[in-house]
RNA sequence: GGGCGAUUGGCUCAGUCGGUUAGAGCGCGCGGUUCACAUCCGCGAGGUCACUGGUUCGAAUCCAGUAUCGCCCA
């Protein structure tokens, strides 16, 4: 670009890298991100718009749906700060405990170290190392993306108000009798050390093996019978060394008569009952099942019910444990084989067969995960989780798309205690100090307990637990621990509860529901209005993308080449609430190319401008009694523009609204406004003042569009908008300029579009039957049209367009039909449409005009419109003539039906005397 | 086993309260060197709205069921 095309604003062509160069560095220069701000410009009496971020991971960068997630929340903080509202959007950052840990240790793993080989401390230190450098890279992403995040509020879920919120609401749920610590059954992952919540386990089908064990019965007199046994079934035979009973179905009557018998678990020789409960199915296996409290979650119910003894037989490791006699120290895998082979050895392992069955493996690690009994710290949520229902239920808040609202009942009501302890390192210590007595001290002072709080010890003599909360328990509290809770403090005030809790489907139950939970509990209010769940991004084949897959598209290569606001638009375009998407190249370059068509829209526009305005003139509105069909054509199809975008945003339906957008960019704005504005401002025959109010005319939709606009296209917008006239009235920057309201929406003009209709019916026509015709586009031919009083009129006002668009010339207006007809040459080609009929004719000199074959494909054309028209006005009259029809339907309806049916019929006559002629 | 979603032109997707002739982008065909844009302009072809039944004057849209695919929960 040369210094000359730069000083006239717009470079020739559109170069996003160039065009979003230093706009993100303006706008927080003009400090327009805080709902405080020095560059807010906010509306007394304004209601406070929230968005609290959902805090991406520290674990890497951002991919493709963090960018989606970013740009739905940016249209919604964008569109509320045009509307004057104060408007927090408040970022944050997850410390990601055992996903971060995951890497880390994937990262040491390289380098031959590990967590066991560094210790406690350093791996912190390696932590922090790892996550001040991925926190960096996220902040710079999301500059990229154009998200007007309120920086100066950044938080980390680990930072020092985030643990004393955490240390905070752990105490008071304490007290509350809502956290409790026991020895229950706990999901184990053997590769990450630590329990995982349910939700943290993924069902996994897969094929295994079960087999049929013989467990001998033994005597009263203690003689173990070689003659008499019950034949279990198992998938998992290592744990029989932790048997504790054989459990048989009540109605089983193969069983019957072995219940209340004993029988001996070998290898441990172990003599347990064969107890009857009815949890047994009697069509699995061979009806008889082994009980193993400590390591299987049915078993575990079962054992509590018949009181029976808990048997853990494995280390956290993974290995078989001292319980399990000949075999401890082994992995689980090789205890399974050498039980297997000595049972077979003994006689003991009668059958195998394949098995189909569902094993829960570790989301983060994939890691099978072995229940087993472990002291944990759990949150009772049921009275939780009713506050939850209850507030859904009344519509406090309300979930988007609706039909989430099924899936969140269903798991709220049969939601379990939620296990918080994690035997991991990074993230927040659990603040419960323990007495050599087992009395439990809970504090929130970061220095911890002065003494047991039962007898009194010194807190020489307490420990520390040593776990950590799992990290969605501090995401739980991050509605009101960002703003300073449990501190009263004006953000907390002024900004809770917020407005919209914006976050993918995937992790309704993981953060939705906690935060919900916790927020109403400790501020008895929930804690926003409306949580709006958006789908998945996937890849173009519909594969969830994932960096095992190596299908993630980097959004930062994306930007790099088209562009964050293309970036932006491809996302939200063509999508609908709740719903997954794919995600294709094609969405990208329609992205961009609007972006160009914009851009250059905007050229021609800025570079239209009469001579007898000065370049750097205030804007002004055109004056209205200058103004033609097509401006005011122009300013009510961008009223309706706006309406339409401020309908779809209301509704969520942000891809509606891009819809809307590039249809009234594209279509209406360039295919007909700016084409029919290139006539008026060329006509030197007008007077300057008719031109300079076209021309205002343009840059006023040109403005208009560009605020609808500037939420999806922030960048783009902003960058045209410094270059385009601005009123004494206006901000500086566009991100800050009012959205457009009631000033627009006057704009709407009945007339005006039924006659720029018209035109644009007429002109299409013409094109039409030209191309069919195979006459040369560029000859100019001589068209006649008929046309009422009041539409000539119309036509006579864009009489230059209507040429200039149709290459018509000379051009006709006859005010009779009769005049129309008389006029008419042999040979034209006929348009006949519901509103103008009009007929083309050779060129009056012996230029082209004409194909030998133009006439009769011109007749071929008019046939198919007429068998066309004749099947419509059929349909029209068989609607119109049921009874039914004219009695129920609403008026509107049946008179609509008329008035077509009467356009239709004339329509038909025309083309049946055109074709008769 | 329970629940949810999807099924609309060759591909990817919209479609608001049930209402005129179901739309868009890409792709395809024909044509185009007009000074905003070839990342463009003009014209066009292409759809039994998965299937079956129902409600209704009228169904892509509402109801019931079926099929296929995907997801969630157990």
């Amino acid at each position: 670009m040369t210094e000359a095309q730069q000083s006239r604003g717009l470079a020739r062509v559109y170069d996003p890298g160039v065009v979003e160069n230093g706009i993100y560095e303006r706008w927080l220069a003009a400090d327009a991100f805080a709902p405080d701000g020095a560059g807010s410009r906010v509306r007394p009496g304004a209601q406070p718009f929230v968005i609290i971020q959902p805090p991406p991971n520290v674990t890497g960068a951002l991919h493709l749906g963090h960018a989606f997630t970013a740009d739905l929340e940016d249209v919604m903080v964008r569109h509320a700060r045009m509307n004057g509202r104060p408007t927090l959007w408040l970022p944050g950052l997850d410390h990601a405990s055992i996903a971060a840990q995951v890497v880390l240790d994937r990262i040491l793993d390289r380098e031959g170290e590990s967590r066991a080989s560094l210790g406690r401390e350093r791996y912190l230190e390696r932590m922090w190392a790892f996550v001040n450098a991925t926190r960096e890279t996220i902040v710079r992403q999301s500059h990229r993306f154009g998200s007007s995040l309120d920086w100066g509020r950044l938080r980390f879920t680990v930072d020092e108000t985030s643990s004393r919120a955490v240390r905070t609401a752990f105490a008071r749920l304490y007290r509350g009798d809502l956290a409790y610590r026991t020895e229950a059954l706990a999901n184990w992952c053997v590769g990450c050390q630590t329990t995982l919540s349910d939700l943290e386990v993924v069902p996994t089908p897969e094929t295994g093996t079960l087999w049929t064990i013989r467990y001998h019965v033994v005597d009263p007199d203690g003689t173990v019978r070689a003659d008499r046994w019950i034949e279990i079934a198992t998938t998992r035979p290592e744990t029989l060394l932790g048997d504790v009973a054989v459990a048989v179905h009540p109605d089983d009557l193969r069983q019957r008569d072995l219940v209340g018998a004993q029988v001996l678990v070998p290898f441990v020789e172990r003599v347990v009952p064969v107890i009857s409960d009815p949890v047994v199915r009697p069509e699995f296996g061979t009806g008889a099942v082994k009980i193993t409290p400590a390591h299987d979650a049915d078993d575990y119910a079962t054992g509590r019910r018949h009181e029976l003894a808990m048997i853990n037989v494995f280390d956290d490791a993974g290995r078989i444990n001292e319980n399990g006699e000949g075999y401890a120290g082994l992995d689980l895998a090789e205890a399974r084989r050498r039980i297997l082979a000595d049972l077979d050895a003994r006689g003991d392992l009668v059958g195998a067969v394949a098995h189909e069955m569902v094993i829960g493996r570790c989301q983060r690690s994939n890691d099978v995960i072995e229940p087993r009994l472990k002291t944990q710290w759990f949150i009772r949520t049921k009275p939780l989780a009713e506050r939850a229902l209850k507030a859904t239920r009344s519509g406090q808040t309300r979930i988007v798309p609706e039909r989430f609202e099924k899936v969140w009942e269903h798991w709220l009501t049969e939601i379990r205690d939620w296990n918080v302890s994690r035997q991991l390192w990074w993230g927040h210590r659990i603040p419960a100090w323990y007495c050599p007595d087992g009395h439990i001290t809970v504090t929130d002072d970061p220095a911890g307990p002065s003494a047991c709080e039962i007898c009194g010890r010194p807190a020489a003599e307490l420990r520390q637990d040593d776990d950590i909360f799992d990290t969605w328990f501090s995401s739980g509290l991050w509605p009101f621990s960002t703003l300073g809770w449990p501190d009263d403090t004006n953000d907390l005030r002024r900004f809770y509860p917020g407005s919209v809790l914006e976050t993918g489907y995937d992790i309704i139950f993981f953060w939705v529901a906690r935060m919900m939970m916790l927020g109403i509990y400790f501020l008895d209010r929930p804690p926003f209005h409306t949580v709006y769940l958006h789908g998945m991004v996937r890849d173009a084949i519909g594969k969830k993308m994932s960096k095992t897959t190596g299908n993630v598209v980097d959004p930062l290569a994306a930007i790099d080449v088209i562009g964050a606001d293309a970036l932006r638009f491809a996302l939200i375009n063509g999508t609908s609430p709740g719903n997954d998407q794919k995600f294709a190249q094609e969405k990208l370059e329609a992205a961009r190319n609007f972006a160009n068509k914009l851009w250059n829209a905007a050229r021609f526009v800025l570079g239209a401008r009469p001579a007898t305005i000065a370049p750097d003139a205030p804007r002004q509105g055109p004056d209205s009694t200058q103004l033609g069909p097509a401006e005011r054509w122009i300013r009510s199809r961008t009223a309706a523009t706006a309406a339409a975008v401020d309908r779809a945003i209301a509704d969520y339906a942000f891809g509606e609204a891009t819809r809307v957008l590039y249809d009234a960019v594209w279509s209406e704005l360039c295919d007909w406004g700016l084409e029919l504005a290139k006539v008026r401002l060329a006509d030197a025959s007008l007077s300057s003042g008719a031109r300079e109010a076209t021309w205002w005319t343009l840059v006023e939709a040109l403005d208009t569009n560009l605020r609808l606009l500037h939420p999806f296209m922030p960048f783009l917008t902003e960058a045209i908008w410094t270059a385009t006239p601005h009123t004494p009235g206006d901000p500086e920057l566009l991100i800050v300029a009012d959205w457009p309201g009631p000033e627009v929406a006057i704009r709407h003009d009945e007339a005006a579009e039924a006659e720029v209709g018209v035109v644009i019916e007429l002109v299409r026509g013409i094109r039409n039957a030209r191309s069919h015709a195979r006459l040369e586009p560029a000859a100019w031919l001589p068209v006649d049209i008929a046309a009422d009083p009041a539409v000539a009129v119309a036509l006579e006002a864009l009489r230059p367009a209507v040429e200039r668009l149709a290459r018509a010339r000379p051009l006709s207006i006859h005010p009779t039909r009769d005049a129309f007809l008389s006029a008419t040459r042999a040979g034209g080609l006929s348009v006949i449409g519901s509103g103008v009929e009009a007929v083309v004719g050779r060129a009056a000199g012996s230029t082209g005009g004409g194909s030998p074959d133009a006439a009769a494909l011109d007749r071929e054309r008019l046939r198919r419109e007429l068998a066309t028209a004749q099947a419509l006005l059929d349909a029209a009259r068989a609607r119109l003539a049921n009874e039914a029809f004219t009695r129920k339907a609403p008026p509107s309806v049946v008179e609509g039906a008329r008035v077509r049916a009467t356009e239709l019929a004339d329509q038909v006559l025309r083309l049946e005397e055109r074709l008769g002629a």
